[in-house]
DNA sequence: TTAGTGACTGTAG
DNA sequence: GCTACAGCCACTA
């Protein structure tokens, strides 16, 4: 059974340690198709909507932007989780985000 | 079955 | 430096 490249998108999101941060599109290489980054905030989306455990809030787009906030029900929400991690966002960007960010190699 | 859509990214103008 | 467009895969109507 082949994995999906949903299951693919949570397990590597799973795999972001708390206090850190990755982009939509190094999931998206690191699964195998880096122009795919547009499924795999589409995938969390659809996880967080099947109690799957994804830290979709560790997941930005390569700006640093929280553009995944959207989706969630408070539009502070995707900021405190992060903030509660130690992660410090101003104005809706990831501070130090080169610093914080993670890659799955 | 086909068409439309989406939490993005890289390239070109 | 900013704007526009194409490409990626999976799901829903």
């Amino acid at each position: 059974m082949q994995k999906s490249f949903f299951q693919k998108v949570y397990e590597t999101v799973r795999l972001i340690p708390a206090g850190k941060v990755c982009t939509y599109g190094i999931i998206a290489a690191h699964i195998g198709s880096p122009q795919a980054a547009r499924m795999v905030g589409w995938a969390l989306n659809k996880s967080a909507l099947e109690n799957e455990f994804v830290p979709a809030h560790r997941v930005v787009n390569r700006n640093g932007l929280l553009t995944g906030k959207i989706h969630f029900a408070n539009n502070n929400t995707m900021q405190e989780m992060l903030e509660s991690e130690g992660v410090a966002i101003i104005d809706n960007k990831i501070r130090d985000f080169e610093i914080l960010l993670w890659k799955p190699y």
